[in-house]
DNA sequence: TTGAAAGCGCTAACAC
DNA sequence: GTGTTAGCGCTTTCAA
């Protein structure tokens, strides 16, 4: 690999004129600077990023975390992410945790290495350590600490939640089943409260055996659903995410129940396939586009200094489909 | 952020010390050894990645390059790179092309600027002057250029598009049609020689409006039957992959046509959603994660400079599943 | 076993 | 407008 010396030394100039060439056009003279230009043509010269940043500690980079690369609800995230990136000439690198906060920690490093210059999080699996506040330019969207000023962007959990349980209530059901995601998950916590608090509204009891944890996979979904059918008698369920309620709705209808027939479900995200399945599936839409979006956009303000702490709460939309139907005895 | 420096002072030794302590922890004293761990755990040090890599020109990072991130193909495939990756102490980073070729040049310059040390790219999306080659430690997977040596792991394209349309015409089928991914794509001229023979085996000609493009994407195939639709009267249809089959089975029954008994489908590499749509979608199989699996070991195998241009061929595999019956006479 | 010192490739102050 | 020089934070000879 060809070093800005070995250009300097072709082009007769300095190795600052070089680098000046490249960063700084327009303060070296017009004909040093196509010599310059022709020496980086000729040996096929292209400047050594560590070195520059190392130099400079800045990287026009930006890391995103997800927790799981199958889980399609992040892909539009990302993509509004780029979008904003693009414009303003950031880099956009993914980082895929598995669930695995030590994989995480991984991604961070690239920050605190300044081979990154910020990050979000799609995820709230991070290191212990980082829970208790960072210096590093981060914000989270979707997930996030209750406790921590870090900037967010992030739908109300708990009234999506209380909105999808009440348009169920007001189908006529009564029995309605649940399945979280990790329990301990804050999303999940408040989605939780959202439920409880429609059912109670109500004046129903909150019954333990009408909740099932899953991971917001397809598979989890599937099996949750498959205990939950052997523990409680429902005539609706709500998934906190449309993959489980996907997984869950393949299960009922394996194990021979009607959709929305027998059962109602709603869930919660609008994937792309949402709206394809048979039949097509009642959820809360979250506006995944714009999360990135907002996401990125406030991670710049960062990184200008501008440091703002904000919590953004966006919009959701309950989507009426076909997977749901007004209660019918049996 | 704290300096090797920092701990050096702190620990009272020099910093080549701390840098020992650290990288060879056996060749330094004991006793020192502790001093300089309390030292970088009081002042909470963490090494500069850039500086070290600098130093050592190695980042212990890997680039993939992904076409579609919303393409659920590729998921198991990252998840197979990522395991071999992480088992041989590799980071493994994420890019997301968009179909954009100038975009994928930027995760390029990565490893060009020694940020990452290798890169397996998933699509042949990539500017122009790599398509001659390239020096950089590059392993393609799924898709290849057809007249370069770079390293590549796929599938027998021609023969996987055979495999499944011969199976159609087993079923009694004579007018198949087909939805191809990008025309120009290497892939796609494999898989449509694959269709072409074995219609011609059969003793059949090759219709020009029994085929239709698509570029991978979900609403492309639904796009793309759409349009097949009106210009072509098929029994049977072979989609170029699952994404694109789900669209245009979506797309046929919302036109009223029953699957399989109008029209059998069958698409190509078995996603996690292709046995849970209804119905079930006969595909041809692609061991995604072992593709994921293979690419990761050929990379390490070039970067540590064992040298191997492989063109590694896995198998596939025909799944019959329920989107595909027996021709019946309408 | 440890320290001093050079240098990875680059950019930015400062001089001319 | 351009060159000289220092130094980003680290690893690694070379000597001691």
């Amino acid at each position: 690999m060809p070093t800005i010396k070995e250009v300097a030394l072709l082009a007769g100039v300095s190795t600052a004129t070089v680098s000046r060439a490249m960063m700084n056009p327009q303060q070296v003279a017009e004909k040093t600077r196509r010599k310059v230009e022709a020496a980086i043509a000729e040996v096929g010269y292209s400047p050594n990023a560590i070195a520059r940043n190392l130099r400079t500690s800045e990287s026009k980079t930006i890391v995103v975390i997800i927790p799981d690369i199958e889980n399609m609800f992040f892909a539009k995230i990302v993509r509004g992410i780029q979008t904003i990136a693009q414009q303003q000439g950031y880099k956009v690198l993914l980082g895929d945790t598995v669930h695995n906060a030590t994989l995480a920690n991984d991604y961070l490093e690239l920050v605190r290495s300044k081979q990154a210059d910020g990050v979000i999080s799609l995820t709230a699996e991070l290191p212990k350590v980082l829970q208790h506040g960072t210096s590093m330019p981060m914000v989270m969207a979707c997930e996030y600490f209750p406790d921590f000023p870090i900037p967010t962007v992030r739908i109300d959990n708990q009234a999506a939640a209380y909105q999808a349980v009440k348009y169920l209530l007001e189908l006529g059901h009564k029995q309605i089943a649940y399945i979280s995601g990790p329990l301990d998950n804050p999303i999940c916590i408040a989605r939780s409260a959202g439920y409880r608090q429609a059912m109670q509204e109500a004046g129903y009891s909150i019954n333990e055996l009408a909740k099932e944890e899953g991971d917001f996979s397809f598979h989890s979904g599937h099996a949750a659903f498959e205990r939950l059918h052997r523990q409680y008698k429902m005539s609706a369920l709500f998934c906190f995410n449309d993959m489980m309620a996907l997984g869950a709705m393949r299960s009922a209808i394996s194990l021979g129940l009607k959709v929305p027939d027998d059962l109602s479900i709603v869930g919660m995200d609008d994937l792309l396939f949402s709206q394809y399945t048979d039949p097509q599936l009642t959820t809360i839409m979250q506006p995944q586009t714009l999360i990135g979006e907002t996401a990125m956009q406030i991670l710049i303000k960062i990184l200008n200094a501008k440091t703002v702490h904000q919590d953004n709460v966006l919009q959701t939309q309950l989507l009426v489909r076909s997977s749901s139907r007004r209660y019918q005895k049996l």
